[in-house]
DNA sequence: TCCATGTTTCGACTATTGTCGAAGTATGAA
DNA sequence: TTCATACTTCGACAATAGTCGAAACATGGA
C-alpha cells in the first residue's frame, strides 16, 4: 500500500505531545511568538525552535517575522478543520486528557476554533441562521442571503471590507464536540470579534474558553435561541 | 494548553508508517487479516501484530475473530473521514509520495473510499445526483428526495433493507484529491456494489484503485456525466 | 557604542519504540 | 494424535528523535 498522499508523515508531526500543544494553543487563531508557544507546551526556547522549524517543513504553520519576534499561525483553515477532527476522534474513543477539569466542560459550551465561535453556543448559532434563511446550504459550502446580508449589517458588519479580502466569506466547519457544523470563514471571525466589542463575552488569554457575559447570554439567547 | 481531547495519542498512532499503511489498506473498507496487513505493510508478521494491537487499544480499528484468522477493519466512518482530512493536508502541502507511480493518477479517478466510491468519478456522482435533485442537502446531512427512491429501486438497489439497518442510508465524504463531496453511507454502498455486479467495473485486489471497464465507463457517463 | 531580549544552532544524553528471531499458544484438518 | 497454519509473546538490538545546556546570532533600545 504506497498509493496516495503521505499521510504517516503529517500524522507523525501532530502525533507529539509538545507539538500538539503548541497546535491547540494555535486553534485561537491568533499569532504567537515561539517563546509564547515554548511556555504553552511546556519545554525550553530551544526545543520549540526545532518544533517549530519541522512544522514549518511541514506546512502546517506559517511565519511571519516582524522584529526580533517571530509569529507563528495555522497555515490555513483546513489544518484546524483536520485538528477538530483529529480532536473529535480522540473525544469519541474516550481518549479524554488524563485529568478532564472544570476547562472541559466550559470548551465544549463555547470556545475559539481558528477565530470563530464553536462549541454548543457556535452550533446553536449556526442552525439558527440556517433555519431563519439568513444563511443557506449549496452543496459544500454556505452562503449568505439578502436577508442574511440585511442581518449583518444591522448586526455592525462591514460585509464590502469582508468581500474585499480573497478569504472565503462562509464556510461550514464541523465541531468536535457537538459533532455538527458551525459558522467558519471571514464572517464567522467578524461576528465573533463584534460579540466581543459588543461587550457580550471575554475571551480569555492564552486559552480557547469563551466566558459569555449575564447580558450577552442574554442577547445571544433572544437571537439565536431558535 | 493542556484542554480539549488528547490529540496527539491518536495522531501518533497514526503517525507511523507501518500502520498508516495498515490504515490505507483498510480504508477500502475490507476486513483483512493480521498477516494480510503485515504483507501491506511490508513488515513481518510479529511486528504487525504489535501494531495491531495498538491500533485496537486506541480504538481506530475493530476486530473480529474468526477461527484461526482475525480479521482487523476500521472501525468507523468517522475514522475514515478523518483519515482522508489528512490525505488533504498532506496533498495539499506538496508531501506526496517519494515516487508518485501511475498508481496515483489511477487512485485520482476512481478509488473505493470505505466502501464506497471516491473520487473523480464519485465526486460526479454525487453532484450529478445532486442536480437532477435525487439526492437534497438538508443542513449537515445529504437525503434521498421521492424521485431519488424511484431511481435507487429501478438501479437495482433494495432501500428496504438498507434502512432496515442502522447505519446512516446517505452521508456526505469530503474527497481528498477534489476537494468536494461524495457519497457515504450505506446507499453508497450499495451503489458501489451494484455496479461491481452490473459488470460497470473492477476492483483491483488489495488496492483502493477501481477501474472502469469500457461499458461502464460509457453507462456510468450516459447516466452521470451531467 | 553597549546591553538586553528573542531566537536559533550545536552537541551530547536519554528514552522511546519500531524491528525481527525464536519460541509459545490456538485453531483446524488429516 | 499429529501436523500445519495463524497469530502472539518475549527478549534483545538499533535507530530515531525529543530534551536541555551552552553558546552564537539577530534585533531594538539606550
Amino acid at each position: 500500500m504506497k498509493d496516495g498522499p503521505d499521510i504517516a508523515r503529517i500524522a507523525a508531526l501532530i502525533g507529539d505531545p509538545a507539538r500538539a500543544n503548541m497546535l491547540g494553543a494555535l486553534m485561537t487563531g491568533k499569532a504567537l511568538t515561539a517563546t509564547e508557544l515554548a511556555h504553552e507546551a511546556g519545554i525550553t526556547p530551544q526545543t520549540a525552535s526545532s518544533h517549530l522549524r519541522k512544522l514549518l517543513e511541514g506546512g502546517l504553520v506559517r511565519l511571519r517575522g516582524q522584529g526580533r519576534h517571530r509569529y507563528y499561525a495555522l497555515s490555513g483553515a483546513d489544518v484546524a478543520a483536520t485538528l477538530e477532527s483529529l480532536m473529535g476522534l480522540a473525544a469519541g474513543r474516550g481518549h479524554l486528557r488524563t485529568r478532564t477539569g472544570p476547562r472541559d466542560a466550559a470548551l465544549r459550551k463555547a470556545r475559539v476554533c481558528y477565530n470563530h465561535l464553536a462549541g454548543e453556543r457556535g452550533v446553536m448559532l449556526y442552525r439558527s441562521m440556517i433555519t431563519k434563511k439568513l444563511l443557506i446550504e449549496t452543496d459544500d459550502d454556505v452562503g449568505l442571503t439578502p436577508m442574511g446580508e440585511r442581518f449583518a449589517d444591522a448586526f455592525g458588519i462591514d460585509l464590502a471590507a469582508l468581500r474585499a479580502k480573497r478569504a472565503p466569506l462562509c464556510r461550514p466547519c464541523l465541531d468536535w464536540s457537538a459533532r455538527e457544523h458551525h459558522l467558519a470563514g471571514s464572517l464567522g471571525r467578524a461576528m465573533l470579534s463584534r460579540m466581543e466589542s459588543l461587550g457580550w463575552l471575554d475571551r480569555q488569554p492564552e486559552s480557547r474558553v469563551i466566558r459569555f457575559t449575564a447580558k450577552g447570554e442574554a442577547a445571544f439567547d433572544a437571537r439565536f435561541s431558535a
